[in-house]
DNA sequence: TTGTAAGCGTTATCAA
DNA sequence: TTGATAACGCTTACAA
């Protein structure tokens, strides 16, 4: 490997002129700087990252965590917050967690878990000495399982921290399930079913409350027996279904799209016509909503959104002097996609 | 930041022994090893990263590149490999091209655009002196733009490399092209339609390949007023369905379950019942696949088994002494998976 | 405009 | 079992 010394005796100059060029200071002579990029080229020269970075006290690098890369809802948000630091000239280093791969679904409510995997590399981005993290959550809830003494300059997305410790960004719930009720209603529903998620879930109680904001509003008192939890899969769509069967309800929210392909099965099953006999809408906008007939309306989870402002967000946190942590908690709106799945009534 | 030489003088001891104890080097006694230890755990002492690594002469790092995260077959082929290189106690460094997020489409075939983003990447792996490579591509093809002047002991899964520079995983696509015909004609079909993908494309090519020696082995003549070429989505596959309509066919194969989908639409805009009138089977195993009705019969991708496939390889190559290259392009097959969309003539 | 020399924090070598 | 000491390749004062 060619080093700065070697393209230095080439050329004929100093080290610290060659690094100088290389790292585009200013005062050095036209012709030296040719001769030196010239010799570059030849040589095919890479500056050593380590010892670059050694004698730097910047990296100008962010690092993002993802738990799962195999969540649906990680990657566009890891997307878009790396094309928001790389914008802002930031370098980006990805960690995945692999938190799913490693534990199934056990991990969910076993932060011991989470830190197992976590600590080493907390301690790895240390070590890198990045400027600031971005922590992509598999699931929105409260992350409990930060060290005391971690104190990087850090954003969560999809969850939230425990005490506030860290700005967060996460999905409006309570508007969305506002929203999805409201549909309901200005389509002439209101005998209407919550097929909700998991009920220690933080999406599933945020939609539920903003769920009963929209009755209330329109006057139409909560009932329930109208609400199900299921756990999110298609399976807990069907069964719920079944459960909500006796109660002639015109129309069912259900709290993500799975399940309500689980509620299009037992619909078929009952010889009910989903968009007719039987209106829904889902959540998430998985690509199933286009796919199930008739086509689910849904809502769109602003997952680049998220990505954008939690990217956004810390490296203003990384451009202010002061290092005050701000216990910011910014919710991003999703969008009502109308597909087919809802009739008109009245 | 605590360093090693100021644990040193905290134990007593030269720097020398605190970084040997660190790396478990033996020929420490047990006190002092204790001693160090303490200390550490005292005062959160993180080694720093690049000064270590500048010194040492292998990282044992393994660099993963993705072409694009976002697409399906990334991730599982990406945390496969994670999971078999940490197992091998190699550290991992997850790279994003995000091709599609940059290009759309258009950098399929454009390799100029590929060259643009791929090279400081390249250029960055080689200063982090990583030891070898994965790269995982976004859509199997021939790759021609790996700089000439690039000698990292690299494997590549998911596509392959002009001249075979490199060793290649790559789906066994010919064997499933077989295997989806001969499931056909095991349920008593014999005209049976292709909704290929494009046509340039390597998948559709060796696909195609597979369908025709085994309806040679069946000896049904190869029609090819039979098999159209959609472009991968749903809507091109609405669009063949309407073009075989006329062909009197029992049975389809759709080299992706999204084209699946559009012959579902179409299916259910003339009438026709798939499972019954017309039988179908997709490719990929989607998650449409399952929430479609009735599921689609399919082809799963080894996608996890490429990417153990890949680091395997990638693994033994680093740790055999000769760094001879390999020509090798491996392939893996896939699964059928039978759900509900074939029936049974005859 | 260019050169000299001193680090950065670690690991490797070799001697004690 | 431990300790001096010399790298590693680069950046950065500061001197020329």
């Amino acid at each position: 490997m060619v080093t700065v010394k070697e393209l230095a005796k080439m050329c004929d100059v100093s080290p610290s002129t060659v690094s100088n060029i290389l790292n585009g200071k200013p005062n050095v002579s036209e012709k030296t700087r040719q001769r030196v990029w010239q010799a570059v080229k030849e040589t095919g020269y890479q500056p050593n990252y380590y010892a670059a970075n050694m004698r730097k006290q910047s990296t100008r690098t962010i690092s993002i965590i993802a738990e799962d890369l195999g969540q649906f809802s990680t990657t566009p948000i890891l997307e878009a917050a790396m094309a928001c630091c790389e914008e802002h000239e930031y370098r980006t280093v990805i960690m995945n967690l692999r938190l799913y791969d490693k534990w199934r679904d056990t991990w969910y409510y076993d932060e011991k878990k989470l830190q197992s995997t976590l600590s080493p590399v907390l301690n790895e981005i240390q070590s890198i000495k990045v400027d600031g993290m971005i922590y992509v959550a598999g699931h929105g809830r409260v992350i409990k399982c930060f060290p005391e003494n971690f104190h990087l300059p850090t954003v969560i997305a999809y969850a939230t921290v425990e005490n506030d410790r860290f700005p967060s960004i996460v999905l409006n719930d309570e508007k969305g399930g506002y929203d999805m009720i409201k549909y309901l209603t200005s389509m002439g529903h209101r005998r209407i079913g919550i097929i909700a998620g998991a009920a220690d879930n933080t999406h599933t109680k945020e939609r539920l409350l903003g769920c009963q904001r929209a009755l209330f509003e329109e006057a139409i008192p909560y009932n329930p027996e109208w609400t199900v939890y299921g756990d999110w899969d298609k399976e807990s769509g069907y069964r719920s279904a079944k459960k909500l069967a006796s109660q002639k309800l015109t129309a069912i929210y259900c709290m993500n799209d799975l399940m309500a392909g689980g509620v299009y099965d037992y619909a078929r099953e009952q010889g009910i016509t989903i968009g007719k006999d039987l209106s829904l809408v889902g959540y998430d906008n998985r690509q199933i909503a286009e796919y199930l007939y008739p086509g689910i309306t849904t809502n769109e989870l602003p997952l680049k959104e998220i990505g954008i402002a939690a990217a956004s967000k810390l490296i203003s946190m990384l451009g202010s002097e002061e290092q005050e942590t701000v216990h910011e908690m910014i919710r991003v709106d999703g969008k009502l996609i109308i597909r087919n799945s809802v009739a008109k009534l009245g």
